[in-house]
This record gives structure tokens, C-alpha cells and sequence, in this order.
DNA sequence: ACTCGGCATTTTTTT
DNA sequence: AATGCCGAGT
């Protein structure tokens, strides 16, 4: 490819080195606000850093001059070393380089008391914001039955992801939340302000905040920051457009890199709208386009490109790849969710030992990207089973963890006495002998006087208040705080050894330690891994402002692993060999969203589906499984509906197991052109699912029944209306799909106990088995 | 004050 | 199926 921009006779300097044109012109186009559209496995990452690169090595501005926004922290360290690589040597401070969150916090900090906080504040998390929120509504002297603090705390976040705090909240959302939303949302504020205390969506709001109420410091900032980046712009929500837009101010040199097919956060406030408007929003602003994607093959791209190209609202962009052939894009269905477990597993391991004419691959090149974390488990199960090593990815959060909860607070009480949500959640733990009643007296206490509930605990302490054993219990815990935080005060000792002592003094260790649990026995594991985490921060503080921000559960284990993970947690990597299983309407597209956002949420489905085959280099493997386990009961559904916006000269119909093979086992392999169209495949399926099952309803259909109305206009009918299964009668001869043939020993509804004849008694549901006479009436299945 | 058991609810995605 | 919440019993 011809280069354009290279210095004729003069050494290139490395960052530029192998760039496309279009990249390039990323790169050198400095001044001046700039939006790089960049497709999926474009470079996009590469361009970025070589532009920071560019803008340091030509000294047009210095590190600390420079805003970079990023997302995850991930991006972010990812951007510091690939700068500093670019560079060929470390980079001395970046101050702004960071996630939105982190400088926010960074901001925040230094200017706290404009917004009535003072700089030491703490960063709130869930299970904080939730306590709080349940407090305050019970207050209020509503029922939290009928109104769940959860869905407060969904409003404030929607609110604030809009930058609305309570006074400036429209006439429109008045009605919100029974019509109490917005008076508890300004009591909820008030409470933080009193705490000293900010949620997660506060960290975007105040920085608005203050930027908005002062023009001096607002232009201070201007000018410190010459050059703004901004990474995965089509996630950006408005608090944090109005950021950009305050800071970027008049021409100013922004770029922001993103992928409006790719905005898969509309859920939590991103606005597409903000990547759609930048031409308006910034005037004379440039437009470059990477569309040379290095990622993935021919087949896989236009796959991709199919399910894409139904949106209505793109900006549009054209990948091309240089990579021809390639394998094709496969498609499967089967009979039910853990058959699409067990295929995909056996799949993996001939992978691995490369069958077929296909490279082997490594357990790290594949990966299995799923709509829904509860899709994760059959696959675990499976994967147990078959010994299958497997890595979660965003799984179960490590900080999240109640043991991890509980020892932060535990540190957080001992750095700031006043944080009343992390003593409240420790008082009692482990057991003080301090119940409902003690909580009561100790709250009252602090409001009369308003100090912090760990004062009040002291003086009630003092008093001879609560019960004996309670006191005595309470006043160890209070002067346990007061050796700890001198402690923590003496530069002399180590705040990992500090830790240790806090869990130890007051109980927290032992109280796991006399549990003779195996879950007990992991929990203080999690409590040894949190002191190893401790060792590479600084102090304490230190530590916990790392916690507040970073939710990814970095542990990078050992060992080659199939990685697991949701679709979103899927964006930005990359991985020779993809599944995506669950390609189901209801599933995916989820059901949920289309309830609640209709054609919009429709048009995201779509684009994670996009984000999920363009994760895929060499071969990507879409499933979708006829039954699925939903809690608990067994549920039917049709293929998704992208299934039909697949070029089908690029995909290959790969043969169900048990369909044209032995009953109930045994793996056909790859059947070729015998299964015929996609179409042809997925009928037979629904075939199967109908004769076996009898009648069954899909979710969906369910729900668009219930509202009257076909959403999205492209529903399609279920197999049979009718959802109660028919039981057979004790005694009769049945056949199950796993266990084979058997006779119905005992029934309660619909549950049945069968003795089957080769693995004996099992308790099964009537809906899986078939038996002579319980067959569908197939008056009303529409093939 | 704490423990246990029954009942309801859950699951879409997360900085 | 699994978890969390509430109420009754100790």
C-alpha cells in the first residue's frame, strides 16, 4: 500500500511506522476538533497512541497537557504502555490519562469544597448507595416493597448519566418513582454531602458542576489542556459530552475515536446521539474513516456486515479486509442449552488438536461470548465435566465479594471515622450482641447531635448504654479504631501488617475461622489474595481509592484457558476462534430491552451481535438452542431473528447432533451440504422441539401477547399455544433425551419420578420426556 | 438477639 | 435452581 505523509529521504520516526493512510492522517491531523471513525480491528487503538506519541515527540504539548479518556482501566494502562512503547521510553506522568471516573476523581479532589464536599471524601459503592436509598425511602414512610431502593438508585443513575441533579431535574420526571423520586433523590444528595461522600455517577456530575459555575477555572483548564483524546466516544453519556464540550471549548483540538456501531451502552446513558452530532456539535470538524480492518477473515467480516447493515441510524463505514478466504461463518442449532454446552466443548478439544485441516489452536484463542451471564453456566458445568480449563471474564467481582466488602469497610472506618455506611456495616460484624434496637439507639444519638455514628457509639459507650455484653463488645470495637487509625497514623508500620491487625483485632478472621465451611475455608483465601493485592499500593488510602474505581477483577491466572465472557465485557479484544451461543429471540435479541426500548434497543441488540463476530479473526460459530433453562423451567424459542440477516454465502449450516445420528448421543460431525439452507436446519429443530415436547410458548411471544401487540413488527408465531405440559400416568413407558427409556414410578404435577432402565430412579420434569400418546397436536405448528 | 425455614423473586448488559 | 427477605420460634 502506498504511504502517503513518509519524510522523502528523512527516517520515519517510529510511531508512524506501518500506518495506513487513513491512520496517519489520524495521527498528523492535530489541530482542530477530528473524529476518527474506526470499525472493528482497524487500529484504532494503534492510531490513538501513535497520535499521543506524535503530539509529545513534536513537542506541540507536554504530558501533563494532554486529556486522554478512556473507559476501562484496561484501555487506559493499555494506552500508557503503547505510548510509552511508541516513544521508546517510559512516560513520565500522564496526569490525565485515565478512565472519566479517575479523572473525575483526580478533579474532584482538588475543588471538592466547590461543591460542598471537603477533598477527603469517600467513593460510595452499591451496597452502600443501596443501604442509604433503603433508608431514606423507609423514612419517607414509604412501603420498599412497592417501591425498591434498586429502582431508585436506577433513576439517580439515569439521572445523573444526564447530568440532572435534583434542582434542575424537568417537569417531566416529576412523576418518577411514585412521585417521590425526586424528593428523595435531593435527600440522597444532602445525606452524601453531610457522609462527605459521592456515588459513581457524582464523579461526572460535581466536575460538570464546577466547570459550568466558574468561568476562571474553567478557562484555566482550557488552556492546560491542549490536546484532548477521547476514546470510545460513542459511549459517552451527556454528563460526560458536556465535560468534553466545556473543556474542548471553541475549535479546540479534541479527537474523539469511536464506532457508532459499535455503542452497545445505551442502557446505562451512553448516547449514540453524541457520535451521530459531532459534525454540528464541533464545527469544522474533520472526519477520518479507518476501514481497513487487520482482524478477521473475508467471511466473518461480511457476517458481520449483514447483521449490521439493518440498522437505520449509522453513521456508515465500509470494512474491507486484505485477508481473503478464510473459513466460513458456522451456524448450529440444538435441542437445548446443554447440548450446546457439550457440543461446544467437544468442539473446543478437537480444535485444540487441530482437526479438520484446521490449525490447532490454544485454549487463549478461543473464546465463548455470551448474551447473558446466567448462559455461563452450562458452560462451566460442562467445561468441569469434560476438565476443560476455563477463565470467567467479569465474572463475580473480586471487590464485590461480601469478606472483601466487609474488610474495607473495616479500613475505611480507620481512615475516616465519620464514614457512617462502612461502621454500619461492621458493627455487628462479626456478631456484637447489637441487634435492631442497639442500631436504633446509636442513630438517634448521632442525629441529635450530628456526629458520626462511631462518636455516638463512643459516648453512648461512656454512658453505660445497651446491654452488658454488648457495651463491653461495642466499646473493644471503638478503641480497636482508635489504635488502629494511630496506627495507620505512624509512618513506622506497614499498612499490609495494619491490615492484618484490624481483620485480626476485631474478630473479622476468627469469625471465618470458626466456620468449618469450605465456603468459609474460600472466603478467607479472598481475605489472604486482598493482602497480596495490598502490597502494591502504598497505604491504605491509597488502596482504597484504587478499590472505588477499578471493578475489573484483575487476577491474570495461570494457564492456558477458554475464556468466557458477556458480549460487552467481549469489546475490544480480539480472538482467533469465537462461539457465540444463545441466538435466541428473546435471549438475543433480549426481550427485555425490546420491552423497554423498542426499535432502539433493537438496533443495540444488533450492534452487539456486530461487536460479538467481529471479536472473531478465523472462525466464529453462531448457535442457538431450541429449550432453555429460565428459572428453573424449561422454556422454547426461536432462532434470533439476526439469524436471517446472515449472507448465507458465508455462512455454513453445520448439522445438530441427534439429528440424523443416533438417537440421544453420538456426534455426527460435520454433515456439509447435507443439512441444506440455514432455514432447512432450523426447521428441523423446531420440528423435533414440537413432536417431543408437545406444546410449548416461547417467552417472547408470551409477553407480546400479554401487551397486545407484535413488537418490532417481525414477530413471529410460537409453535403451539399452550403452556401447561400433559403429565403422563404412573406407569407409563416414557423416554427421556439423557437417560433413555423408563417407567413413571410417582407424580406430583409435573414433576415426575421415573425409573429409568439403565440409570435407575431419576426425578424429572414431564416436559422432557415423550411417551406414546403424549405426542403434540400438530394442528397448529406452522411449517 | 439470633436462627431457621418458607416464600418470593430473579437475570441483560457495568464504569 | 439459587438466592435473598421476612416472620416465627428459641
Amino acid at each position: 500500500m502506498a504511504r502517503i505523509g513518509a519524510v522523502p529521504g528523512g527516517a520515519e520516526p517510529p510511531w508512524l511506522a506501518g500506518l495506513n493512510p487513513a491512520q496517519h492522517a489520524a495521527v498528523e491531523t492535530t489541530e482542530g476538533p477530528l473524529l476518527v471513525l474506526a470499525g472493528a480491528g482497524t487500529g484504532k487503538t494503534r492510531a490513538l497512541t501513535a497520535r499521543i506519541a506524535h503530539i509529545l515527540a513534536t513537542g506541540r504539548a507536554r504530558p501533563h497537557e494532554i486529556l486522554a479518556v478512556t473507559f476501562t482501566n484496561k484501555a487506559a494502562r493499555e494506552m500508557k504502555a503503547r505510548v510509552a512503547a511508541h516513544l521508546g521510553q517510559a512516560v513520565e506522568g500522564m496526569p490525565w490519562l485515565g478512565t472519566f471516573h479517575s479523572i473525575g476523581v483526580k478533579f474532584l479532589r482538588r475543588h471538592a469544597e466547590m461543591v460542598g464536599l471537603r477533598s477527603n471524601f469517600t467513593i460510595l459503592d452499591t451496597d452502600d448507595q443501596l443501604r442509604l436509598l433503603k433508608q431514606l425511602i423507609t423514612a419517607e414512610g414509604i412501603d420498599e416493597k412497592r417501591l425498591p431502593a434498586r429502582q431508585m438508585a436506577h433513576l439517580i443513575d439515569r439521572w445523573k448519566n444526564r447530568a440532572l441533579t435534583p434542582e434542575k431535574l424537568p417537569a417531566s420526571e416529576e412523576g418518577a418513582f411514585g412521585g417521590f423520586g425526586r424528593r428523595i433523590y435531593a435527600a440522597y444528595q444532602e445525606r452524601l454531602a453531610t457522609l462527605n461522600a459521592v456515588d459513581f455517577g457524582d464523579l461526572l456530575v460535581h466536575v460538570v458542576t464546577i466547570l459550568q459555575s466558574d468561568a476562571d477555572l474553567l478557562e484555566r483548564y482550557r488552556r492546560l489542556f491542549r490536546y484532548i483524546l477521547v476514546d470510545e466516544y460513542q459511549d459517552t453519556n451527556v454528563a460526560q459530552y458536556l465535560w468534553l464540550r466545556l473543556l474542548a471549548g471553541e475549535g479546540g483540538n479534541i479527537c474523539c475515536v469511536g464506532d457508532d456501531d459499535q455503542s452497545i451502552y445505551g442502557w446505562r446513558g451512553a448516547e449514540v446521539g453524541n457520535i451521530l452530532r459531532f459534525e454540528k456539535d464541533f464545527p469544522g470538524a474533520r472526519i477520518i474513516r479507518l476501514e481497513e480492518n487487520y482482524r478477521s477473515s473475508e467471511h466473518i467480516l461480511a457476517a458481520a456486515d449483514g447483521v449490521i447493515a439493518a440498522n437505520r441510524q449509522r453513521l456508515g463505514k465500509t470494512l474491507w479486509t486484505a485477508k481473503k478466504g478464510g473459513e466460513k461463518v458456522r451456524l448450529i442449532g440444538h435441542w437445548d442449552g446443554e447440548e450446546e454446552a457439550r457440543w461446544i466443548g467437544e468442539e473446543i478439544e478437537d480444535l485444540q488438536r487441530g482437526t479438520r485441516g484446521l490449525r490447532p489452536y490454544g485454549l487463549d484463542e478461543i473464546a465463548i461470548l455470551v448474551r447473558a451471564a446466567h448462559q455461563m453456566r452450562a458452560f462451566e458445568e460442562r467445561f468441569v465435566q469434560i476438565g476443560l480449563p476455563y477463565r470467567v471474564i467479569g465474572g463475580p467481582r473480586f471487590y464485590e465479594r461480601r469478606e472483601i466488602r466487609d474488610a474495607l469497610a473495616y479500613f475505611r472506618v480507620t481512615l475516616s471515622p465519620s464514614d457512617d455506611l462502612a461502621f454500619e456495616r461492621i458493627v455487628n460484624v462479626p456478631r456484637r450482641g447489637l441487634g435492631e434496637k442497639a442500631m436504633q439507639t446509636l442513630h438517634r444519638r448521632a442525629r441529635e447531635e450530628n456526629i458520626p455514628l462511631l462518636a455516638a457509639a463512643r459516648a453512648l459507650v461512656g454512658e453505660g448504654a445497651f446491654s452488658a455484653r454488648g457495651r463491653k463488645a461495642l466499646k473493644e470495637l471503638v478503641e480497636g479504631f482508635d489504635r488502629w487509625r494511630a496506627m495507620a497514623a505512624d509512618p513506622q508500620v506497614d499498612h499490609v501488617a495494619l491490615a492484618g491487625t484490624i481483620l485480626d483485632e476485631s474478630g473479622y478472621t476468627a469469625m471465618w475461622q470458626a466456620e468449618k465451611t469450605p465456603e468459609a475455608e474460600g472466603r478467607l483465601e479472598n481475605l489472604k489474595e486482598l493482602m497480596k493485592a495490598l502490597e502494591e499500593f502504598a497505604s491504605l488510602g491509597d488502596f482504597l481509592e484504587h478499590v472505588a474505581l477499578v471493578s475489573e477483577g484483575e487476577e491474570a491466572e495461570e494457564g492456558e484457558k477458554v475464556s468466557i465472557m458477556t458480549l460487552h465485557a467481549a469489546k475490544g479484544l480480539e480472538f482467533p476462534v469465537v462461539f457465540l451461543p444463545g441466538w435466541e429471540d428473546g435471549l438475543f435479541p433480549n426481550q427485555r430491552a425490546l420491552d423497554e426500548n423498542g426499535t432502539a434497543a433493537l438496533e443495540e441488540e444488533r450492534r452487539l451481535a456486530y461487536v460479538g463476530i467481529t471479536r472473531a479473526e478465523e472462525l466464529c460459530t453462531i448457535s442457538f438452542a431450541a429449550n432453555r433453562r429460565v428459572f428453573g423451567q424449561w422454556q422454547s424459542a426461536l432462532p434470533s431473528r439476526f439469524i436471517e440477516d446472515l449472507p448465507p454465502d458465508h455462512v455454513e449450516v453445520l448439522t445438530p447432533p441427534g439429528l440424523g445420528g443416533v438417537p440421544g448421543g453420538g456426534r455426527p460431525g460435520r454433515a456439509g451440504a447435507a443439512a441444506g439452507t440455514a432455514r432447512g436446519a432450523i426447521g428441523d429443530l423446531e420440528r423435533r422441539a414440537a413432536e417431543s415436547i408437545g406444546r410449548y410458548e416461547s417467552p417472547g411471544w408470551k409477553r407480546m401477547q400479554r401487551r397486545g401487540v407484535a413488537a418490532g413488527g417481525r414477530a413471529r408465531r410460537p409453535v403451539t399455544i399452550d403452556v401447561a405440559p400433559v403429565s403422563p400416568p404412573v406407569g407409563t413407558r416414557v423416554f427421556h433425551q439423557k437417560f433413555g427409556y423408563g417407567r413413571v414410578v410417582a407424580a406430583e404435577g409435573d414433576r415426575l419420578r421415573v425409573d429409568f432402565e439403565i440409570s435407575g430412579e431419576k426425578r424429572v420434569m414431564a416436559s422432557y420426556l415423550e411417551w406414546s400418546g403424549g405426542a403434540a397436536d400438530s394442528d397448529d405448528i406452522p411449517f
